[in-house]
DNA sequence: TATGAATGAGGGTTCATTCAT
DNA sequence: CATGAATGAACCCTCATTCAT
């Protein structure tokens, strides 16, 4: 357990900045951006974005845990706030508005099935999984899901869904896909 | 219009081997493979894959359109053969499973949606979308897909659903997603 | 047994040209110098060196692998046309002289003690030792040698005597070793 | 000639651990460790070292030049205690076994040779070569030294015995380089 | 004075494309 | 036409040094 003392002032704000460029720049034109073009957009150099993030990757999975720290969030506030069904719906809404709103986000979902389970916790997607678990079966043996769709079905048309759409009106897809699975 | 003189008997045997072989390669690799790998493959030299197919892209963009040709194919099939709403609902089944199938059609449409038009007919998509709006055009005037759903949104829907499962049943997916749809 | 195909007849010339050009400027200046630098002085571009060794350390390996075999080729020589004495001690003196003429050999040599065994063969190296061995062992049983030095005492000094001398005359080193060995 | 004030309490201290840490590390893993990892294994920043040694060749001269100064007072040690022939004699194992242990000092001598006289001082080196000359001088007066060797012959051997051993008994080496050195 | 975050030139390597053979 | 060697820009990463805190 490498405990690190707490980042400086300064240094946690160019951080931050860091972060908040390069998930922009990731949800706009998706993971093959150079790295040197993040850091020209910080304002900053090369060497202060590997400092903070030593790989490209862990700069994309710093970002990608985050967004799935939030939508995990939502989930639980979904489950507590809501009845069963309306939990599942509301947080099959909000995956599928997230994916469709950062390109980098659907290319990594378009991998990450790929090889599973090779990194620790899929760069947070495990997290999301969990959640989609609970709340599927919950709503499952409220009635308001059918019964004959697995957890894996749901994954992958979460991540279906994730695809980025082209900037149009994700409503009537999520409407399509609720319904479908309604039972 | 520079009309080519036909190829050479053995130029053609070549340019189709390389289109099967980097097929094959696109769909279970994905699009990032090097070129160098698909001529190895392909048993040719480097050279022979530009001659026929000047950039990446065009190789791409040839074996996707045969894809599109395909898949219009059936769908003008499944047009004359079936009843409005089986139609519709075969020819999604068969485009999700044909994005199923493979990783480079899958990594393409997540960024082909990117710049839309840039490319003439945005690598046979549009093809697949004509078929698509008259499917479902007689689908929702023979009341078998709900009306309130745009061509736009089956777009996407198609293309969320061409995204690689892990390989796993893709009928539940394609049940859902054709339940939702239903009217 | 990947059995490449013979290189083509240009191919091979460049390849030998920045074998020569690589061999001339680690012998000068040591391993550091950039494979950037290999190559524009061969006059061919980085892809070209990175082509023939796809890694500096093949490069490298390449030219010691060489430079071994030569001395080996020579260390034979000496075995047959000499006696056991004499055979042992101009095989001494022309590796203390190939080691102070070749500056990237000594920097290899110098850090080769550290992982024995690492590489196959340690880069040639294994092929000297051999050779040192059995000149060593015959020059002792014909009591040209003193008992109770051990072919590893012998590696080390003939390590230790590659050390680039200031390009002085080697011939007092040579013979003060020389002198040292003898029974 | 700046003549600095003497440095704070604090500071000398620092400046003590980082260089005893430095000749730690240097002399176990060579120079090319990062002046980061020093600083990270001393417990101060990057920036106390740099104001110490501005450069890492500073750094390095500082400690080589320590090294020297003790092989030195060795040197004079053995020429007040014992007779021409042993103070050579034991100056030069002396020398063996320092270079042996100590990597770093080994790295800087195999790439020091080549630009003689670029440092005033060659990093301490030549105060070892005016001591080797004396000692030299006296055991050659003395008879205990055969004559043709000139103090550059000695040097390089000596530079040369320096190199690293695998870690293997020297005192073999240190036998035949002194046996081949008697008159 | 000490800190460690920031810098950015420079490293080795890959690969789409070109062109002499 | 086919070949595959050559190209060199671009990639990600390291690290000695500088400088604001």
């Amino acid at each position: 357990m490498t405990n690190q003392p707490p980042l400086r002032a300064d240094a946690r704000r160019n951080r931050a900045h860091v972060l908040e460029v390069a998930a922009q720049i990731f949800a706009t034109e998706g993971l093959s951006v150079p790295v040197h073009e993040i850091a020209r957009r910080a304002g900053v150099g090369t060497g202060t974005v590997s400092r903070h993030f030593p790989t490209k990757e862990d700069l994309f999975a710093t970002i990608l845990r985050g967004r799935m720290e939030e939508l995990s969030a939502r989930a639980d506030a979904f489950a507590e706030q809501e009845e069963p069904g309306a939990a599942f719906f509301l947080f099959l809404a909000a995956i599928v508005h997230a994916g469709a709103s950062d390109r980098g986000l659907a290319e990594h979902l378009a991998t990450a099935a790929e090889d599973p389970g090779t990194r620790p916790d899929r760069m947070g997607l495990d997290l999301l999984c969990d959640r989609m678990e609970s709340l599927l079966d919950r709503a499952q043996k409220a009635g308001a899901v059918r019964a004959d769709v697995a957890l894996a079905d749901v994954q992958t048309l979460m991540a279906a869904c994730m695809t980025r759409g082209e900037g149009r009106a994700l409503d009537p897809i999520v409407a399509v896909v609720s319904d479908g699975l309604r039972a």
